[in-house]
DNA sequence: TAAGACTTATATGTATACATATAGGTAATT
DNA sequence: AATTACCTATATGTATACATATAAGTCTTA
């Protein structure tokens, strides 16, 4: 990872990620060649790699942009992301090991502290922690690849903050259930459970995309 | 498309598609700008490009090679492609519209016809049809991508003719069934027929990696 | 003022020239 | 013969120089 390419990939996939780079923001070769005092060339090479995987999108003559998702294709990317997730949980369920338990049973409860403290910032972690633990007891390398690809789309939407007044809670009054099934090998329901979990966030995707549009 | 880069890539997934890269071979930028009688900058933006989608990989101060993937990741693979193809099922039994109803039976019946003339070019192209009859009928193009991703990843390993006795007979039987299940509305079924249908096909992973590693 | 010709800045793609690190081979030394 | 020092070809990454097409602005002319 020495390359600056790599660098730059990383740096703009973040700032993508972050929301400093907004979907539809312009990303000019000359400036971010400027910025980052490098040529052109390791900065096309990081352009086209973050076009490749979908980040970006260029307008022909005009240049590199954010990509803009329309609403079908967020929805779209949720339902994937959905079944993977459910997936997940079904062969976390089949599959797991002592050690997968114990990951994650110690994630859900670093989800529950949060809720109790109500820290927004460390709920954010252990939610991402608990279906990492999931995303492990699956013991498929690819699925995770493939819903980490996904996520890395579905993010610049989440940048803004929407937590709804008592989501939090659902939330993980949800990952209780689903992390019950998966602990009783009941594969089937923890699947179906995860996928609706999911699909409720996907609902508010209207409202996501309505305050994209408008800003 | 008027990029030489674009070619490259475009012609070397070809190679790699139809075996006549195979898993292991090298990839010379050098070389490769010879042959094709240019520069190594669009060379080095193909191999990228490949090596981004994990059609080829590189080992340190080596070069490019085509990926070969271990039994564990084409297992992986097949997993989560059979998942999407179900799902894909699913959707379709889901949303079927009259149009998408008359595709998958016209290509269900080319399927037959190839079959009842055994015709295994002819099935490879009718199976092909069926598969995106149901992708179209499912309505969600992100599906789409991800399942036509993994496909080419497994299907370097497929270029080898494997058709066992009496399998193309099974197989449409197979997809009448699953068909059937789509035609009906049965979504769950149709999830669960072509899951299993997908599985038929990873069970043969084995034979076939035992093929690639003794040649 | 409006339509069309013209110009320019920019995006884009390719080629070439360097610079550096290292794998693998060669030579030297024991 | 084996180990080590050394050398060289190659992979790799970056910079720079061109070449071309076109979007967008400017100018001309009616």
């Amino acid at each position: 990872m020495a390359r600056v390419a790599d660098q730059l990939i990383e740096t703009l996939r973040n700032e993508i990620r972050s929301g400093a780079l907004r979907p539809g923001d312009q990303l000019e070769e000359a400036a971010l060649a400027e910025r980052f005092d490098v040529s052109r060339t390791p900065v096309r090479e990081a352009v086209r790699s973050l076009v490749d995987s979908g980040l970006l999108e260029t307008r022909p003559r005009k240049g590199a942009f954010v990509r803009v998702l329309t609403a079908k294709e967020l929805i779209d990317l949720f339902e994937v992301a959905a079944e993977l997730e459910g997936m997940a949980c079904r062969l976390a369920a089949e599959r797991l090991t002592g050690e997968d338990a114990s990951s994650i049973e110690t994630a859900m409860q670093l989800c529950r502290d949060a809720v109790n403290r109500d820290d927004k910032t460390a709920y954010a972690k252990a939610n991402l922690a608990f279906h990492e633990s999931i995303h492990l007891a699956a013991g498929n390398s690819r699925l995770v690849e493939q819903i980490e690809q996904l996520a890395g789309h579905i993010n610049p939407y989440r940048a803004m903050p929407f937590q709804m007044r008592g989501r939090l809670q659902k939330s993980t009054e949800e990952h209780a259930r689903i992390a019950e099934a998966i602990l009783e090998n009941k594969g089937a329901e923890a699947d179906d459970l995860m996928r609706d979990h999911m699909m409720l966030q996907g609902q508010r995707l209207p409202i996501i995309l309505e305050a994209i549009e408008s800003r």
